[in-house]
DNA sequence: AATTGTGAAACTTTTCACAGCA
DNA sequence: TGCTGTGAAAAGTTTCACAATT
């Protein structure tokens, strides 16, 4: 029998730590829905994938399921949420335009945030008018305060919703005291510290995506990591 | 000389597409900055790619640049403009969740898509506080009301953020009416109708990837798509 | 002299197909 | 019998390397 380590060495690809995600939310969605075994050919029905690949993609970290019987739900469901940290509460701090009807403001308010145990614990703003009054409990922090407010142990990760302009400053600054993991909003590329891992959301992107294949009337989409 | 078409038969990976709105918003940047020129290893530099990877994305539609020179940036721009749609306007319903410090509302807000050729025209809701009030010059609209009020001819996109066990009726129903591109924002698998392409926007998907590679001390990060 | 455009090679990811086990 | 786990094959993507061109 092998024996397979968390800390392996095999480099496990983006794409399946994608779709490690994508099992993850329909594994909470059918434990919720009271079932108690699923098959490799059912989860990849639900997401549109082949049944090879999740026995694939779960393979590279270990054997969860039964030959002829299938994966236990809450018990897959427990190890995918090892395999990708979710096992220790993240604490996130967020930095700018909270108080606009902004995506900071919203992200305040996201409910799977709340379901999850990732927690926004800290809040950084430049606008004087909200920078020390107290936004769901925690007190706004002017921006230039991030060196001395955020312990990258406590908090490893941040959001960044501030404009364009100001990511790659701020990504800089988060790098220098050792800030693990950014998402920023904007669309802008920036260049990645070495030693950050940096994701970025731009729904620009995503709409442009979209007028590509309506304007280019794409036949197929078939659904590969998405 | 070869013969290009933009209604080519090869299939575009979704890769390209993405790095093509890439180096659009790069040379976007690079022509306000007053640019004129700029060399396919110029633009990898600034994205993290290779510059064999930038000439083969742009070889896929045509022959833009000039060897011994490069590219013109202007041109450059124009041509991945029209690839990705984007010389006519994009008419978008926006549905669901706009009056919270949600992200409908941060949307309506977003200045990127006041600089792009992508506009918000309908909104839609379910709560009757806002139903019939204006936000933005719109009138906004009960859900309800989707099929009589969305045109598809005029409205082909529709970006969803209502709540996650709302995603699949609504795009259910946009396919029906021929809608013919959605982003949602949920965290959610959902089926995709065979005609529609659908793009999911998932900050916790994002997020876990960050856990993931915090958790699992990954060393390389190698930049391959972003 | 510099840089594109592109076949071919190298590499990565997915799918196949079946041995092995419940 | 049914379904996992996995090497090997197939498919897809990136990089190399160089002829072509300004």
């Amino acid at each position: 029998m092998k024996k397979y380590s968390l800390f392996q060495n095999k480099r496990i690809s983006d794409y399946t730590v994608r779709r490690l995600s994508m099992y993850l939310r329909t594994l909470n969605f059918l434990e919720q829905s009271g079932v108690e075994t699923v098959s490799s050919e059912e989860i990849a029905k639900i997401e549109g994938f082949t049944s090879a690949q999740v026995r694939k993609d779960l393979s590279y970290f270990g054997s969860f399921g039964r030959r002829g019987l299938g994966y236990n739900v809450t018990a897959l469901r427990k190890r995918i949420s090892i395999i990708l940290g979710l096992n220790r509460k993240w604490n996130i701090s967020l930095i700018g335009a909270v108080p606009l009807n902004g995506i900071g403001g919203a992200l305040l308010n996201y409910e799977e945030f709340k379901k999850k145990r990732l927690t926004i614990t800290k809040i950084f703003d430049k606008d004087p008018k909200i920078v020390g009054t107290k936004i769901k409990g925690i007190t706004v922090r002017h921006i230039d305060e991030l060196e001395r407010k955020i312990d990258p142990r406590k908090e490893p990760i941040a959001i960044l919703t501030v404009p364009p302009q100001d990511v790659q400053s701020i990504i800089n600054r988060l790098d220098k005291i050792g800030v693990k993991g950014v998402l920023y909003f904007a669309s802008r590329t920036i260049s990645i510290p070495k030693k950050m891992i940096v994701r970025n959301e731009d729904t620009v992107m995503e709409l442009e995506a979209l007028t590509y294949h309506i304007a280019n009337k794409t036949k197929r989409q078939l659904k590969t990591l998405k």
